[in-house]
DNA sequence: ACGACCGATTGATTTTTCTTATAAAAAATG
DNA sequence: CATTTTTTATAAGAAAAATCAATCGGTCGT
């Protein structure tokens, strides 16, 4: 058995395809077809089941995926430690963001972080809390930002800031005169909302949820973008609810029309995700320390009420 | 970097010594040599610092050994894994036993065992604790049975059984008309001792200690078997204590001789030691379930007092 | 200084891995 | 239902690697 046999196994689990995982692994398909049964005959087992379009793991072959997973793991950390003793805070680094996160947070420490660390070759994706969730389980992430709490098993949360949420209240809506608004004054079918897929948009309905004004209809006014809300909110659509950050980009004419919670206000949890297996710790902790240097000064909500961005089941 | 030269490090650093280490591995010192070397090259570090005699780990290189034998442990495990799913209970099985241990215990277990499970291939070896302990967290032994507790970092203990000390005083002895004993009768400069490395004795010093007896002097007597100190306290060279399961051995006309101790009866607990790591855990259950189904016939003390087997550090 | 010991080096040999080309089977297409 | 496409397996040769026997060169102890 050899680690390279291991990582083609783990290639073709997660590929369900032969072909597909001798590209990412680059090379040729025979290579992987060779390998794979040569593992299988030293073990005396079936890893796949051919017979199934695509291909499947069978039950002992996903358990040996699993222990693939951590032995590839924890041949990776081998690098780490040479790293960490040399000192070098380097190389590639997969970061995942959700995309309500993105534009502002982005901006506010990337130059910082590729300035102070400029062996570290960053690659940023902005991508939905799900996929980040698989990527980093199955480390094609290295780290990623999101709202918290998860509570995943294979996954730990390091938060970064608290991010209350602030109302958008149009002119002519009921609220528009309340100068503090409570959680209690919010009505879900009255809500412009972002579209599904989005946790911000799975944290306000929980936040209504909350407070028991939550039908179980479908809206029909959703967007992928906050401009957009707020200007179908300046239509008269209703109100919205924006994250603090997202409101130091409002057009000053329409900063009037922004409601603070009265304290403490709902807020969102952002936090650095990694693996468990704290692979690549120390460019981790370079990012999170930078990003917390950049925040210190910029968002510092303590008394919040954090909100969970995770979709309800609804029976 | 393969599972191979990862190995072949564990095999350098445990020998400090290529061509020893050449021996273990049945490869040729060249080859370890070049397997070294490669990773070496590889990582851009020096494992061993070879101007050293013997040859000694590099701060880094100690690094690499405790991660190799993660991985190495952890490829291992794909073995037991696939055994697990063939519910084959069988190869190779290394197990440590303290001395004096093996004659009583051995024989109540072993019959049953091999009956039982017949296609693990036991190897069982006679060791202190000392030795034990290094060769479980090197992986040179699978489990094995000592006195407890020692609280390991990298060692699980599961206990087996616990055996009350019985006292031996000959029919010249100050006490030997007292029928049951306590601590607080004993003196250490009378005790009769097994020879230096073996855990019970430094049971049965701690036992006496914990009475204030112990005074610091030198003693004469020591012998490396039960036998002997029943022999020698026969002669009326002092009183001895020894494990319960021992008595069971001695001579009916020396029984009256014997004294158990007032409850709750100083014992020392005997465990089945194993690596945190688990491998084998299959063929350890079923040694420790065997071992539990005639231990539970034939001692079944629970009013005890453990004595802790470890030597004090005497400043 | 001499021999014993020990790790590194060399060059031949074997083993392993990988690729190209192709077969075989299954699935998708018309 | 035949044909094309997709996908995995197999075969054979090329390339890479691991291993070995023999030997070198340095160090240590006597």
């Amino acid at each position: 058995m050899t680690i390279t046999q291991l990582k083609y196994v783990l290639a073709v689990a997660e590929n369900q395809n032969f072909t597909k995982a001798a590209e990412k692994t680059f090379v040729t398909q025979p290579t992987l077809s060779m390998q794979i049964q040569k593992l299988e005959d030293e073990l005396d087992i079936l890893i796949f089941d051919r017979s199934k379009k695509p291909i499947e793991l069978t039950d002992i072959g996903s358990k040996i995926v699993t222990q693939a997973r951590n032995i590839v793991n924890e041949a990776n950390r081998i690098a780490d430690i040479v790293d960490q003793q040399k000192g070098f805070i380097g190389g590639e680094f997969k970061l995942g963001v959700i995309p309500t996160v993105m534009p502002t947070l982005l901006p506010m420490f990337l130059r910082n972080f590729i300035n102070k660390y400029p062996k570290v070759k960053l690659k940023i994706e902005e991508l939905p809390t799900e996929t980040i969730i698989e990527r980093l389980e199955e480390g094609h992430l290295d780290a990623a930002i999101a709202a918290t709490p998860l509570q995943l098993e294979n996954i730990k949360e390091r938060p970064l800031y608290y991010e209350p949420f602030v109302a958008y209240i149009p002119e002519n809506h009921s609220l528009h005169n309340i100068q503090k608004i409570t959680v209690a004054d919010l009505d879900l079918n009255d809500m412009l909302l972002l579209e599904d897929g989005h946790c911000f948009r799975d944290g306000v309905v929980n936040l209504c949820k909350t407070n028991r004004n939550y039908e179980d209809e479908t809206f029909s006014l959703e967007s992928g973008s906050f401009e957009t809300l707020v200007r179908l909110a300046n239509e008269g659509l209703g109100m919205t609810l924006l994250p603090y950050l997202h409101t130091l980009d409002i057009k000053d004419t329409e900063k009037k029309y922004l409601h603070h919670f009265k304290e403490p206000a709902p807020a969102r949890e952002v936090s650095l995700l990694y693996h468990k297996s704290e692979l690549k710790m120390q460019i981790i902790e370079a990012l999170r320390s930078t990003i917390a240097g950049v925040v210190k000064g910029a968002i510092t909500f303590q008394n919040v009420e954090i909100i969970s961005p995770l979709p309800q089941k609804s029976k």
